[in-house]
DNA sequence: TCCATATTTCGATATTCTTTGAAATATGGA
DNA sequence: TCCATATTTCAAAGAATATCGAAATATGGA
């Protein structure tokens, strides 16, 4: 990923306001959430709200969809994943030793073989 | 980690010569480098990489300490850690059937890759 | 002590962001 | 078609940021 677009998701996260938002996707999960019922559970005004969903929408970090009257948006997470890919990277970059620990702190790595979740061990 | 704290972290990430900065100290390692290095590697004045370095400090991302007339600074993995841990538990959260695929996103919880970071090949 | 080096602080300016009210656009239903 | 709902666009005002020149502080050495 190049630098410009890290800089540019890092900075869609990088406020509060967007953040709630973002973070209200993630939960919503990949059915996403209509911009009305966000604003609504965030207590945002609507014309707000959408220039905060514009953000992240440059960003690539969510995406949208018209149903009916609404727009749903949603989290993009394969972008998601590019950006804590790239900033692991910068963690990690040439010095693994440094970072090795940091796999105990990523509780999904835990119990996640590449494809098939065994099981889901209930710590967290 | 509070979302605020977050926030700032993720606020001093986002602009482009914050990050140059950070990523150089993350290659510089625990040993850290001085002030005026820096400033010379990345051809910035030094009294604007103060201001650099001085959001990337109060963001808890680096840490300094004084050598001679030189001052150090160095990356705090352990902020920066956290700060993975948070978004990804925000990526994952209550849902990590989704984020599985995200290990092997991760260089650094597997083998090595073999190359720095620092050079830009086409997409991935 | 005096001086050169290393870095930070201060103050000002230029730029970029964020939010808001008002108006516009799109959709579905009577 | 007309109307209500859902959302966005626009323009402006206010707040926050970034960078720069000049001056200040700290350190080590002659």
């Amino acid at each position: 990923m190049e630098t410009t677009t890290a800089v540019k998701r890092l900075s869609a996260l990088a406020q509060e306001a967007r953040l709630d938002v973002f973070r209200l996707l993630v939960k919503a999960g990949p059915e996403g959430r209509a911009a009305g019922e966000i604003a609504r559970a965030l207590d945002v005004a609507p014309n707000t709200l959408s220039a905060q969903l514009l953000v992240l929408s440059n960003a690539g970090l969510i995406g949208a969809r018209r149903d009916g009257r609404s727009i749903i948006y949603s989290v993009r997470f394969d972008a998601m994943r590019e950006l804590l890919g790239f900033l692991t990277q910068d963690c990690c970059g040439g010095r693994p030793e440094i970072c090795a620990p940091l796999a105990a702190a990523k509780s999904c790595n835990r119990g996640v073989p590449d494809e098939a979740p065994a099981r889901a061990r209930g710590r967290r």
